[in-house]
DNA sequence: GTGTAATGTGAGCCATCCTCATATTTGTTA
DNA sequence: TAACAAATATGAGGATGGCTCACATTACAC
């Protein structure tokens, strides 16, 4: 069994999150303990502060329980931001699916990147996994796995409305922008709320003129 | 002494990459070589697989000798980027010193990011410095004065092209533009060569548009 | 040459991640 | 319900690596 998570993580890159899946509901329920744990400690003090005694003893189970089902300290971070990113994705594909002139995809990027923002903000413990982010290679390849997701849903859109386009150009773009705005989200919480917002503002001007100048004639 | 250094470090915020400041000769080639080492160990396995120890080893000091110059790990990582940081300002301040026009402008800005892309291709040292920057505040901070240093030379140029702009907002545009460009370089290391060349490209338009619309009547 | 300040050393302290042998609980079958 | 296997839980302690500190050595000023 054990064997077999091991197998299946080696091949698959994704899962291993868990190293043992938690079939019962008792140990659901202890293992959504210790990620609500984490979330409270990284809030506090940050991922890197974080210890793994800690988190067991927040969670009120021991500390082999916690490495019954994560392999090791990043694991619980990136079970963490997986959640964030599934949950962004279907954000971005809800608000693009009813696009359908130009203006309303620029509407609706607009308002998507506000409400990014918004979540920035209101959950801290988003910065802190979006820094992880950058020091831990499995991490970084599922950001970029999700923004190629993300950016394929909007180069579909971008298709739609240009049909005529460069597949791999419109991907590209779309690609970039959602980078970017990562990258910008990072940075304006860095800095304090005004700058951060003006910032936010500038990108988005900087976005749609990228979108405008992808789908000009 | 080592008082003075303290005081220093706590209200001046910078400085303080060193411990005690190297006064004899036979002590400042030492500092070199230990940051040497440390170059060598980051571009073999990354700065977090960099050990203390290792870098002493390598270095050809002891233990206690790296601690007498750096406070802590980081500290060894913050003073190759500070150095990166210089070198990078000095480039910018060239480059941009001799602009003229507007066109010009967007030639040399265009020019400095392929040379920065070419300085993230050659020194693999500088990703992974870049990437260490996420998780340390310090450092962040460094390199967000970085920014907003370039970004004043930046927006300096602009000032001369347009006197009519509004000074913060084209500050707030150059800064951006900057930051995306650390992004940008941080994502284009991460994938594949071809992939890594044409987000530069686009990042290049994206800023080409930002620049020109921000110059615009 | 003598004294002082600067510099160098490395054994070992300590915090923290993580393992593993063992104990407990749950579900299943007769 | 008893008996058994599979799943789950435990925490002492091994291993690693950052960092300290008491002491040794070297450079420099007079």
């Amino acid at each position: 069994m054990d064997q077999d998570e091991t197998d299946r993580s080696k091949e698959a890159g994704e899962q291993s999150a868990v190293r043992r899946t938690p079939s019962q509901r008792r140990s659901r329920e202890r293992v959504e303990r210790m990620l609500a744990a984490a979330v409270t400690l990284i809030e506090r003090d940050g991922s890197d502060a974080m210890r793994m005694s800690d988190v067991a003893e927040t969670a009120g189970v021991s500390i082999g329980s916690l490495y019954q089902y994560f392999p090791d300290k990043m694991a619980i971070v990136r079970s963490l931001a997986e959640r964030c990113m599934i949950e962004g994705r279907s954000c971005v594909e809800t608000e693009l699916a009813k696009v359908q002139t130009c203006d309303e995809l620029l509407q609706s990027w607009s308002s998507l990147v506000d409400s990014y923002y918004q979540m920035f903000l209101t959950r801290p413990v988003m910065r802190d996994i979006w820094c992880a982010t950058q020091s831990d290679c499995r991490l970084r390849e599922l950001e970029l796995e999700d923004s190629r997701i993300n950016a394929r849903v909007l180069a579909d859109v971008m298709a739609r409305l240009k049909p005529d386009g460069e597949r791999a150009q419109l991907e590209a773009v779309a690609f970039l922008i959602m980078q970017l705005c990562e990258a910008t989200m990072r940075l304006a919480v860095s800095v304090d709320a005004a700058e951060g917002e003006r910032l936010v503002e500038t990108y988005k001007r900087m976005g749609i003129s990228a979108l405008r100048a992808a789908l000009a004639r």
